[in-house]
DNA sequence: GTCTATACTTCGATAGAC
DNA sequence: GTCTATCGAAGTATAGAC
């Protein structure tokens, strides 16, 4: 579970990138940076070693950039969430095991580095990139509150938890995770990256035990 | 208390407006609507109905009018910063009172025509822009949880409710809120205004309850 | 202080030689 | 598929008449 953040870097070593590759490179570094409108395409050409116009062999446009870009954020997403019965094998040992383990889990897939650019890319655009707007209301928001929602449902049932309104109490959760997004790729990108990281977690945790503080039975 | 909202339509009207204004306004609109970056000289020029070249009798340059903006939404979050006793005073007919009566007084604020659109300005170019960036950082994030620690200090001495840590209590009350200036003013900006800011409220108020309920004796 | 006109720059995108 | 060269559009900003 650990070394899959090893992995060669992520991606192919620099040198076997094919010319795609680097513009998409170049692209997510920038992008990440600054943001779509105040990158230039002479910008990403140069990031990525080749000249302006040979862009257009590879992407129709500056739009299509980025389209590729959230197309492999989604589709990364996806692949890596977590399993139906894994969750239930968890929650088994108990809502702490459960949440911090769950927590630990997500961290771990933001943490990749060219994930880590990206989901900088996806918060600071959201505002401004209809796609990556709902995906972020669909995906990143709704449908893990609904998730949770249901968790926090069979705690209840099984007396795990006190019977508070579970939808009250998955939006108590979740809400702090996205609070974190937010403080992480948005109020402190700058400020010194891996101790951030490693703090967003601990902020999780101890989250997760004020919560389950105040509902336990 | 109430009537602070109406004041003529937030600014002058139309017509008395001046040359100025009508630059500083114009730009408040269209950077809230698209971000700085997207927004022209040009289209700032057409909706405030002026040349161009105008624009500079005015404001040095395009950076200018942001920074004026923000500057007036500084001393407008300043001015209107609940004074210290008033709190005192809400505080002493009990927990819920203080805080509910405390989420009113802040939607109030946020509730202006003008002030709105500036907060989703500085919502969505926080990521870009320094001096927002550590406004945020300072006045909406920091300040307000230090503010919020030393009540929830003074509340537990007073054992109004209990003694958990503080600082926890601050951070798990106040990161509600940020995030529901995200939700709204980034992830739901475009869906029906009124009802958004209302439910925001309710949101807010039922947070509140959640956390009372977690902490009272 | 506003207008017309325009200088100057940068941008996204394309054409055509290799 | 990459390069050189360049186009047309759009951007910021300035000059000078009124």
């Amino acid at each position: 579970m650990k070394n899959k953040k090893i992995k060669a870097s992520n991606s192919q070593n620099e040198a076997k990138k094919t010319t795609k590759e680097k513009i998409f490179d170049a692209s997510v570094d920038l992008f990440s940076k600054k943001g779509f409108s105040d990158v230039s395409v002479r910008e990403i050409a140069k990031e990525a070693g080749i000249r302006e116009g040979s862009i257009y062999n590879h992407y129709k446009n500056k739009e299509a950039i980025l389209d590729a870009i959230i197309n492999y954020f989604k589709s990364e997403f996806n692949k890596s969430s977590l399993p139906e019965e894994e969750g239930a094998n968890l929650m088994d040992q108990g809502p702490e095991v459960f949440f911090v383990g769950g927590a630990k889990m997500f961290m771990d897939r933001i943490n990749i580095p060219q994930m880590e650019k990206i989901w900088r890319l996806v918060c600071i655009e959201t505002y401004r990139n209809e796609k990556i707007r709902e995906f972020f209301n669909k995906e990143i928001l709704e449908e893990p509150i609904a998730g949770l929602e249901n968790i926090f449902k069979i705690m209840i049932e099984k007396k795990m938890i006190k019977p508070v309104d579970p939808r009250t109490l998955a939006y108590e959760y979740w809400s702090f995770a996205i609070f974190l997004f937010f403080e992480y790729f948005i109020l402190k990108y700058h400020e010194d990256f891996d101790s951030y990281m490693n703090q967003g977690l601990e902020k999780m945790i101890e989250h997760t035990r004020f919560m389950l503080d105040a509902v336990k039975i």
